[in-house]
DNA sequence: TATTGTTATACTCTATAACTATA
DNA sequence: TATAGTTATAGAGTATAACAATA
């Protein structure tokens, strides 16, 4: 063999520090009635006024009736609104109310405490170039930051296949 | 402001790249009958052998009944075995069998696939690179890449806290 | 009485299937 | 009949509480 002793241990550190930044992003939102799920609907419905709960199912790669549920709260928390599209009253038009909009920011705010408490153990570079790498590497599998479920593939229905 | 426009989005790019990560090793064990907490178990216990089912949990940051079906499933494949302390018969000295033993090289060699998937995209001096940062901030953040309850921190009880 | 492990139970998350209403 | 959304139900996964065996 020509590499050393060293255990491939990268990928489960991966998978841990994952874990561990999703912990820290939930426990930052969770004052705010959010989880790291709905956070990204919101995120998602704020940036496409009038989807569907079709489409955004299909976005995330998940059913119907999962958009139900997660609908369900962030409507019932006053940050999203349901309304039925008069030219096709099956479909809702989902949009972010004035208060979910104002949520955004408390996001944002939420995603840059994140970033700075798993960074904070590296030097300036060392930010820098894990930062430039993290973006590369979850460009190059199709990850998407707003899709909590399953794994965030953009392209969510070949979740099965290698 | 000093920073540039660039939205803060490394962390949530960590969270993804983690699930995928995850999500990629449980598709690589599963034929082994294997999920990444049973394979974490197995590889604590093959690491420490006679260990309380007690001891696990604290080790896991879990509790005693979690820890049972956990261990039910890898006795039923065979692949550990719970014999009764005859110096106190009220503790379960746990045991990597022989079989449990030869799913460790299979396990290695899924770390090993999963952590060539994930790193694929990269140039050589990239990897490097990332795999060292990854390793500091997992020593940092006291991960334990064994422990895939909650978000894996070695010290366990302190989980709600920042 | 205290400790180890187990069982019973419940809660969360997420999916499938059946159903309602619209078209 | 086909589609959008909802409800009913079920299955993981993980926790708490009650319990049995042992000390």
């Amino acid at each position: 063999m020509t590499t050393p002793r060293r255990p491939p241990r990268t990928g489960f550190l991966v998978s841990q520090l994952g874990a561990f930044a999703a912990a820290r992003f939930a426990e930052l939102i969770k004052p705010a009635g959010l989880t790291p799920a709905t956070a990204g609907v919101l995120r998602i419905i704020a940036m496409e006024p009038g989807l569907s709960q079709r489409e955004l199912a299909t976005r995330l790669g998940s059913v119907p009736s999962r958009v139900v549920v997660l609908v369900d709260s962030l409507e019932g928390a006053g940050l999203v609104s349901r309304t039925r599209d008069p030219a096709d009253r099956r479909h809702h038009r989902l949009d972010a109310t004035d208060a979910g909009r104002r949520v955004l920011g408390t996001l944002r705010t939420a995603a840059e405490t994140q970033s700075r408490d798993i960074l904070e153990p590296l030097e300036p570079e060392e930010r820098e170039a894990f930062s430039a790498i993290v973006a590369k590497l979850a460009a190059a599998h199709g990850l998407d930051p707003d899709v909590h479920t399953g794994y965030g593939r953009k392209d969510a229905g070949d979740a099965a296949r290698g």
